[in-house]
RNA sequence: GGGCGUAUAGCUCAGUUGGUUAGAGCGCCACGUUGACAUCGUGGAGGUCACAGAUUCGAGUUCUGUUACGCCCACCA
């Protein structure tokens, strides 16, 4: 046999992952065709920021995703992935700025709107490819020819018609009110781009004397530089301290002004004095207490948060925390402040900015969701669409029934710019496709689109929509996303009523929600704390298989997962034991013909061959399971314990014997291993894409020029024709023995490399006939000279007395001329006669207790029975070896 | 203030509908470089399943409460 072909020692993954990435892309492997002959399996990409670089999170996201295209590809499903990336408004217009910036070159504000939007497009065309070219190095099965950019023409289409659309049916609405403000990026926010945290401020108290000069009234604050917008003074209209002051008015300190005491529910008499100032047009509580009582709204701050001029000269200009501590200073001065204390409160953050929000009054386009919500909710509540796991739908439902308006207007340039124009002389307003006619009289409004007003629309906007397109007919709904649970209301949700609205249909069935990556110590992955490892540096040390695997078998369903680069250990020596399983198969010879079915009369199977074509069946079916119910990872353990456990360390091993013996044996060996590893080789495909593609090429499974990702992925049940439990049993009670035999070997400390000489007595005749055809393969297991098997006691007398376990069908002795510590023999065998007793003392009180035995269903009770049996059975074997000893 | 999640071996985690003696990987100890693989093999040590109750013939698994950690939501001046 020539062994032309022979593999390198180990698996090498970059010439791998250099070789077929490219053969996949060029061949169009992973073009998605309206093909009616098949069913469509089809999943848009969560789309990634363009100014994104890979991380972690990201792997694990496509990996499963890749996995689900690649497995339905090999169910026999046209598949699609739908890839593409995202505008990003904030976050890309900030990085270019900062870009512009470090070149020394003019900023947004220096270069104006168009040509500011110039050098954005100029800085996506350059550095907008870097994430989508990443996503190829871990082997990702997009459809690239299908790439889409949210701001490309056609998606900005639907965006304007979708806005069009929600504006005539009333819901897209102009409007003055609170909302919240991001003094860096300068623009609004919606409520879900801001992050509350817990920090420590101070809660001041401050003196408002009454106008009348008949004392002062005690307001605590923790934002004492808001007072230039005070309007009022609340205090609980039932609160006997202050019900009579209500009408009066008081001084506002530091300026000349004189506001009311107001009766309002909204000032709790239990927290701090009772009296709360009331700022309407920088809280939301005191907007609404405003607008009960006709207060003025006074706005004090500027786009940056610095203080305007209402606040008067002195604090005109100050950023927000100077002014607050010279605000304090000036009243200290007065004699108006009582005290002051820590707290620890809330704090809205913007997402981008990562600094304290504003909430202020301001004219912004808002969208009212509380329509669009109600089929998005009977979406999810009728199990049309479903989430795994299924908790997160409780969260959902609590916020679609809770939905608030959504502000949709970002005063930044980039991004889609409403379609909104302004005719200031007629005071109107057009809003539609395209710009109106006599452009001279009209001026577009100057805001542009919260980023996600696109990213809603993802799901059909990247199939041509509003054309009716033959893609969308195919592959609309999609079927599955995978997605990270912290944008379920950004997106997922959105998704849903944006389907539902302008598809009449959901947009996609299942949603996986993936788990929270974090450092191994538990922290989150972020860019400052310098935690978050770089994918490319792992997949050029590990290899991208290596990296898929191991993510997705320490990612457990719904928790956070914490990773760090070593864990991808896992990964790559299992892909190394995967190619050395195929490099000893290739050594036996040529590839035979039993890749595909199995040639063989199955009467003439072995019982391993038998046992080990079981086993992989029993895995395919467990994986089929893991596959239906989104559980991955308990595919990838089960794959882990098939290749390394049961295919190499018993059945290759065992089968050695066989394939160093005659013809015929090593024939039918080597079909069985083709039969075996080429399964194992397609089961584990969606998970190591490299690799398999790799070896079922140099085993000669697969044709040059062909995919296994076209081949068919296994079924269960493929190989009933083969089945035997009562083998199957026999195989693994023989297993069971030789480990048993096994630790006799090493308790007596005898190297591994020396062979020794075995008895096994059989329990009765079927056991021995059955050990008998296997006594090569027991040699073989246990590096043993000679394995010989008995109904007889071991005989003692010419050799002495020997170290003996037991197992389910026989006693495995090794004999070693003379050299046995009888009373470390009798101690073990004590040991164990004592377990043994406490078990049978444990189950014949549970087969004594009347409930027991009338209460546990049938089979349970039997089983116990049948259990005491064989321990009664196996403690008497104990027995007799100890009296074997004396 | 509400909601959700987690707690099992030194570490990271499995443990499907309650059913003998709770598993894996890594780490650790001992032995082994036999012609697939030291990115390996064999054997071993290591857990009163967070705590307290309840249900049950039987609880890591179901229920209640407690504790700890984490996350989400909420207008706490």
């Amino acid at each position: 046999m020539s062994h032309i072909h022979e593999l390198p020692k180990a698996y090498v993954p970059a010439d791998a992952e250099a070789k077929w990435y490219p053969f996949w892309e060029e061949n169009k492997l992973f073009h998605g065709r309206v093909n009616p002959d098949k069913p469509a399996y089809s999943i848009v990409i969560p789309p990634p920021n363009v100014t994104g670089i890979l991380t972690i999170g990201h792997v694990l996201n496509n990996t499963l995703q890749d996995i689900l295209i690649r497995y339905h590809r090999m169910r026999g499903y046209e598949v699609c992935w739908f890839p593409g990336t995202d505008h990003a408004g904030i976050a890309t217009e900030s990085k270019v700025q900062k870009s512009l910036k470090a070149a020394g070159q003019p900023g947004r504000d220096e270069l104006g709107r168009e040509k500011f939007i110039a050098k954005v497009w100029d800085w996506k065309e350059k550095y907008g490819g870097t994430i989508i070219s990443q996503l190829r190095k871990l082997g990702t099965a997009c459809d690239w020819e299908r790439e889409r950019f949210t701001m490309d023409e056609g998606l900005s289409r639907a965006v304007r018609k979708v806005f069009v659309e929600l504006y005539k049916k009333g819901y897209i609405y102009r409007g003055q009110r609170m909302i919240n403000w991001c003094p860096v990026s300068k623009t609004a926010l919606s409520d879900e781009e801001v992050i509350y945290k817990e920090v420590d401020g101070k809660f001041y108290h401050i003196k408002y004397p009454l106008a009348d000069g008949s004392g002062f009234l005690e307001v605590a604050t923790t934002r004492p530089e808001t007072m230039f917008g005070d309007t009022a003074v609340a205090v609980n209209p039932d609160d006997p301290r202050y019900r009579h002051l209500i009408g009066k008015m008081v001084k506002l300190p530091l300026t000349d002004r004189e506001i009311p005491i107001i009766g309002d529910e909204h000032a709790d008499p239990e927290k701090g004095s009772g009296c709360v100032k009331i700022t309407p047009a920088h809280d939301p509580n005191d907007f609404l207490v405003g607008q009960r009582h006709n207060l003025e709204v006074i706005n004090i701050m500027n786009a940056d948060a610095s203080l305007n001029d209402r606040a008067g000269k002195e604090f005109s200009g100050l950023d927000r925390y100077a002014a607050r501590d010279k605000v304090m200073a000036e009243l200290e001065k007065l004699g108006l402040v009582i005290g002051v204390e820590p707290i620890r409160h809330a704090v809205g953050f913007s997402e981008r900015g990562d600094v304290p929000i504003e909430t202020l009054i301001s004219y912004q386009w808002f969208c009212n969701m509380k329509e669009l919500a109600k089929p998005a909710i009977d979406a999810v509540e009728s199990g049309k669409i479903k989430f795994y796991p299924e908790r997160w739908s409780k969260t959902y439902f609590h916020w679609m029934e809770n939905i608030q308006d959504w502000c949709i207007s970002r005063q930044i340039w980039w991004g889609h710019r409403i379609p909104a124009w302004y005719n200031d002389a007629a005071g109107e307003v057009y809003v539609g496709m395209e710009a109106p006619s006599a452009p001279g009289k009209w001026r577009q409004e100057e805001d542009v689109l919260d980023t996600w007003f696109s990213s809603w629309l993802w799901p059909f906007s990247i199939q041509g929509w509003p054309d009716d397109t033959a893609e969308l007919k195919y592959f609309y709904p999609t079927c599955d996303l995978v997605t990270g649970p912290d944008i379920i209301f950004f997106w997922v949700a959105r998704m849903i009523m944006a389907g539902c609205e302008f598809m009449g249909e959901i947009p996609f069935r299942n949603v996986y929600f993936t788990s929270i990556i974090r450092d191994d110590t538990g922290r989150k992955l972020s860019k400052s704390l310098g935690n978050s490892p770089d994918p490319l540096d792992v997949i050029a040390e590990y290899g991208a298989d290596a990296l898929r695997f191991s993510i997705i078998y320490i990612a457990p369903v719904g928790m956070d997962i914490r990773y760090s680069n070593d864990k991808c250990e896992l990964g790559r020596n299992f892909a190394n034991k995967l190619w050395n399983c195929c490099r000893f198969r290739q050594m036996q010879g040529e590839v035979s013909d039993s890749f595909r079915k199995l040639n063989a009369d199955p009467s003439g199977l072995t019982a391993d061959e038998k046992w080990m074509i079981a086993s992989i069946d029993a895995a395919v079916g467990s994986i089929e399971t893991a596959f239906r119910e989104f559980r991955f990872h308990s595919a990838a353990h089960e794959l882990y314990e098939l290749v390394w456990s049961k295919v190499c360390d018993w059945f290759v091993e065992s089968e050695k014997v066989r394939l160093r013996g005659g013809e015929a044996e090593k024939l039918q060996a080597v079909r069985v291993l083709d039969y075996v590893i080429f399964k194992v080789l397609r089961l584990l495909h969606p998970f190591m894409p490299f690799v398999t593609e790799e070896l079922a090429h140099s085993m000669g499974y697969v044709e040059d020029g062909e995919s296994i990702m076209n081949e068919r992925y296994p079924e269960p049940g493929e190989d009933g024709v083969f089945a035997d439990a009562e083998i199957v049993k026999y195989v693994e009670s023989k297993f069971a023995l030789v480990s048993a035999g096994r630790a006799l070997r090493s308790n007596c400390d005898i190297p591994d490399n020396r062979k020794v000489r075995y008895y096994i007595k059989a329990v009765d005749a079927a056991a021995a006939d059955f050990l008998n055809t296997e006594v090569e393969s027991l040699k073989m297991l246990m590096n043993a000279s000679d394995v010989e098997i008995g109904l007889a006691d071991y005989d003692a007398a010419g050799s002495g007395a020997a170290p003996s376990a037991i197992g389910d069908i026989g006693t495995v002795y090794l004999p070693l001329a003379g050299v046995i510590d009888l009373d470390a023999e009798r101690a073990k065998l004590k040991k164990q006669r004592g377990e043994f007793e406490g078990w049978i003392r444990g189950t014949e009180a549970k087969l004594r207790n009347e409930r027991f035995v009338a209460k546990a269903p049938a089979q349970v009770v039997e089983d116990a029975k049948r259990q005491l049996e064989e321990l009664k059975q196996k403690l008497e074997r104990v027995n007799e070896l100890l009296s074997a000893l004396d």
